[in-house]
DNA sequence: AACGTGACACAGC
DNA sequence: AGCTGTGCCACGT
């Protein structure tokens, strides 16, 4: 029966944007703006932030901040300390919520995949 | 159904 | 060189 329509919402861009963050190797970190442009830079960054509002578990979106190395979403996770705390477990060095050397450890999807 | 908000980014001043 | 305004799309009220 091919004339099951979308029950819901189009989650192909969401779970897009997980499988990429999912892709973000240990110890390296992307910004919105860069899975945004992978997945065509027709949305704005903010729906990346969105998709991660609802990421499910195994996504690790606390290696996803904005352009500048900041977390900024850092007061959306469990504490205000967990997405610093997880960074610095990888490896990640942060300084007042920003990533240090971060031109060096960003991970650019639309560089690193195919 | 419309308005406002939001884990951003960029251009203009 | 920093601040303001606008664009973007989805979701909540």
């Amino acid at each position: 029966m091919a004339g099951k329509k979308k029950p819901h919402n189009k989650p192909n861009f969401f779970e897009d944007v997980y499988a990429i963050v999912r892709l973000i190797p240990k110890g390296r970190v992307t910004s919105y703006g860069a899975i945004a442009k992978y997945l065509g830079a027709k949305m704005s960054s903010r729906m990346v932030g969105w998709a991660m509002h609802g990421a499910p578990r195994g996504v690790p979106a606390h290696r996803v901040v904005n352009r500048n190395g900041l977390l900024t979403g850092k007061h959306h996770f469990k504490t205000p300390y967990t997405m610093q705390r997880l960074l610095e477990k990888e490896g990640i060095q942060v300084f007042n919520d920003k990533i240090i050397r971060f031109s060096d450890i960003f991970w650019d999807p639309a560089r690193e995949l195919p």
